[in-house]
DNA sequence: TCACACAATGAATCTTCATTCACATTATAC
DNA sequence: GTATAATGTGAATGAAGATTCATTGTGTGA
């Protein structure tokens, strides 16, 4: 009997977590980092501020976890779309499409993600080298993928290191743009647009 | 626009003003805006804090200030870059080249830029929409001269819009990633392939 | 029912700066 | 040379907000 006790104890505390760090997400994703206090997050959360401390050891332990919570749900999407096809060209549509679903669903929390991938002062500085290791796997991924496309025949002849950066360049300031606003253009147009332009360029056929 | 010419005073205080916007380059693009304190900055220009508030009102219009001098510099290369070519794919491909030079010449004020017109957030309510407005004309001129390599024939017909997204989204996502690391491509690689990549695709010939 | 472990609370504390301002220094005018 | 104006100084101030901790509340097992 203990053992059940301490169980919905532990339960009990694991939402109290969960609760805290979707409030966190509300309002860091609101606000920023520096823009939002604790005194903010605890109330979003319904908490003491005191409480958070309880689970977090502070603000920035508190960022850093949502943080990888989030990025670790992310590329294991991205990841799994690759899985799902088999031949290099089929992967890569796959990482484009899944790439800018992605951005679609977690539109929010893209604004803070990539100014943490992208720039420095990371928050946390912690946060910032394993994200990139994780990030990193991806890279390698994609560049082995486009190895392979060339090696068959399928892809340009080129530095498959550059275009692994143009592409992951390319969906990425694309989606930001995206995200950024005034557009008129739906997610789905700009993934065709995406890989179109990935694919054949911008040329017209026969130029 | 004759400027004025100014006495032995006021060409020191000119000085001093470019001094101080030196030291504060230094210090953001170190530690951006929440990293670097005043105190930081006057040290770094040789002033006591108190002087930075005899040029600026405050460490955001400080801020504020920089942003702008360098925003309009880059600009102006950019827009002279796309004059000094008439046909439209000449045009683009010295955006692109402009585009990643300027990238190089500006790198360590390049990660501040990006953060400040990606996000929100702005660290200064008044520099994003000043920034936006200079951004949006050159994004206008761009799609401009898609649209007449369209109309040209030159170009694939699609959306110019959408392509412009594409393209700037491509030069800032891979010159972000190029400046955040462990490349071992040189900036002119990286435009070659950005220039290949943006107008003949990533399929091989024939496929 | 009681006692006790654990969880939650939030006012008080501690830190970190941005900003100010009374004063000192230097340059210019007369 | 003295008066006046402009510049520069940096210790003192105040505000914001992260963190702590003494206290209060609650569910559990005897």
């Amino acid at each position: 009997m203990a053992k059940k006790v301490l169980n919905r104890r532990e339960r009990e505390r694991e939402r109290h977590r969960a609760e805290i760090l979707r409030a966190a997400e509300e309002v860091f994703t609101e606000k920023g980092f520096h823009g939002a206090s604790m005194q903010d997050i605890a109330e979003q959360a319904e908490f003491a501020v005191g409480t958070l401390y309880k689970f977090f050891t502070g603000k920035e332990d508190l960022y850093h976890a949502l943080f990888l919570e989030k990025v670790r749900k992310i590329d294991a999407l991205v990841g799994k779309g690759m899985d799902s096809e088999t031949e290099p060209v089929g992967k890569l549509k796959r990482l484009i499409e899944v790439n800018l679903r992605v951005v679609e669903e977690y539109k929010k929390f893209f604004g803070l993600y990539l100014r943490e991938i992208m720039g420095k002062f990371p928050v946390s500085p912690a946060t910032q080298p394993q994200i990139r290791r994780l990030r990193n796997q991806i890279v390698k991924r994609v560049a082995e993928v486009i190895k392979t496309g060339i090696k068959k025949g399928v892809l340009r002849k080129a530095d498959p290191r550059a275009m692994t950066m143009v592409l992951l360049g390319m969906l990425r300031g694309s989606a930001f743009i995206w995200v950024e606003g005034r557009h008129k253009l739906t997610l789905k147009e700009l993934t065709e647009m995406v890989k179109k332009m990935f694919f054949e360029g911008a040329l017209a056929e026969g130029k």
